[in-house]
DNA sequence: TTTATTTACTTGCATTTTACAAGTAAATGC
DNA sequence: GCATTTACTTGTAAAATGCAAGTAAATAAA
């Protein structure tokens, strides 16, 4: 893995997808912002079967995008903390708005069918509350 | 280019991602949306520098997931014309959340640096009108 | 205290995707 | 009738991803 840090344009959406445009960055932070997971076994058993070289790679290019962080463990020292920054879960919302347009327009697993027919208010009550959330922890740990 | 429809999982997010998940289709999008190209020759020239064979290959994709249309331009036997389908034009929040987001962590060119400045009201507003416009020149056609 | 297991990776190699340069073929413009 | 436009295709190199196996330190179990 190079350190390539060559940017398309300085378009807002080319710039992002330079970081996210990938098809497993965003998987990995819907894991860390709502599925409660923040250990790289953790992520490693996503159920899209993300490779582990990949997961190793992505880790790094997020952290170094300052997405996430990682800490050791308390108590331990063989155990690493993954944890999304404020920048990470303003990625929530993009993330959001592609679960919808999956629900709309992809056969989504049964649980999933239903934000199709969220009005927008509610998606958006949904999507402030997840990051208030986060956010919380966030301030709290430090 | 094989035809390779293999699904990672059946979560909204990973499902949209095996369709729109690389670094190409979202600006390809974004440029139809509201840049106002349409030709293949027009898209070729995004200011990213998108490789020809790439541009051929993501149309197909995006044409095959009934995201864009492709038509014979009136009058012409060698012009193309590709559009968004309403499947398409429903990408656009998705767009509009990815370009908030760049605005407000990377560097972006300063037409775009007030788009972080804006309220969630203006953002909501904004990407209304795009879409009301886009889908106004889909049903007129027809 | 030795042994097994967990945790977080790395390494090597095959396959796929993307990048870059060049070529093609039909339609149009001069 | 010849150059140009338009929309690609082809070939090849480089990069990203997928898959299987291996490693090394820390912890748990016998």
């Amino acid at each position: 893995m190079e350190d390539k840090k060559k940017v398309r344009s300085n378009c807002g959406v080319s710039l992002s997808l330079d970081i996210i445009g990938d098809k497993w960055s965003l998987l990995i932070v819907r894991d860390l912002a709502f599925l409660g997971k923040d250990t790289y076994g953790d992520l490693l058993k996503m159920e899209e079967g993300i490779a582990t070289n990949v997961l190793a790679d992505r880790l790094v290019v997020l952290e170094k995008a300052e997405i996430i962080t990682k800490e050791i463990f308390v108590g331990s020292k063989s155990k690493f903390k993954y944890r999304l920054t404020e920048k990470g879960i303003d990625l929530y919302p993009i993330i959001m708005e592609i679960m919808f347009w999956g629900s709309k327009y992809c056969e989504v697993k049964p649980e999933q069918i239903g934000i199709a027919k969220m009005t927008k208010q509610q998606r958006d009550a949904f999507t402030k509350d997840v990051m208030k959330k986060r956010h919380k922890e966030l301030t709290e740990r430090s």
